[in-house]
DNA sequence: AGATAATATTCGAATATGCTAATATAGCTT
DNA sequence: AAGCTATATTAGCATATTCGAATATTATCT
């Protein structure tokens, strides 16, 4: 039961664990906005953002609202959004050593702006 | 840089998405360990234990001390437990729904054809 | 030095995840 | 009904994660 508390506990941080997806509930933090209107601000592949919304209704994190022709989501539990907040917050804690990963990660590709 | 932010919090959340990583971290959670101590608690395989460490290692999530022959690791930042906690919080807020989910979970082996 | 204890790393296979392209579905509109 | 728009799903491939087994490393002890 413990394990399976954890398991739970880990695939809603799975979930969370895609930069689009963060991107997503980011957008959705001020209210609910239609797939459409995410897809243009995210500038990705509609599939591609179809199947993040996916992951993010199979875990229950948002919530679908048909209307007509669209879909608006929001986000279920503003808890979600305060843990997000949270990372905000190890990442000013953390800012230097943060900075050190994130110029690792940079490398590879050197277009900053 | 919108987006390399949101990358770290994704590699964060990605590391904390195993269940015996949330162990590891809930068995910190009142002061350092050995490994020798976490594998024993958790009843794992050593080198999964170890492996799991190493990723936790790896994004900074806890620190280590040697002594002697032994490692004690303890967890870098407080501000992660409280991520953990409020993932607690989410749990037990949606407690039906989760209940639901985890009885998802359950189910051994659905008959797939 | 050789043996033992504690921990880390590497390898290979199984499984999971993420992406694009293609296709399907549902609601409008004419 | 045919066609368009918005969204979802599927298929196939590439990459990443996870695990156990085997091996390496480091410190201690005899």
């Amino acid at each position: 039961m413990q394990d399976a508390l954890r398991r739970f506990k880990a695939d809603i941080f799975q979930a969370l664990a895609h930069p689009t997806r963060i991107a997503i509930l980011e957008l959705l933090c001020d209210g609910e906005l239609s797939a459409g209107t995410l897809i243009d601000r995210l500038g990705m592949e509609q599939a591609n953002v179809s199947q993040h919304l996916a992951v993010l209704r199979a875990k229950q994190i948002v919530t679908n609202r048909k209307v007509g022709n669209q879909v608006f989501y929001s986000v279920r539990a503003p808890i979600i959004l305060e843990i997000l907040e949270r990372m905000r917050l190890y990442f000013l804690g953390h800012l230097s050593e943060s900075l050190k990963m994130l110029a690792e990660m940079e490398k590879p590709s050197e277009i900053v702006e």
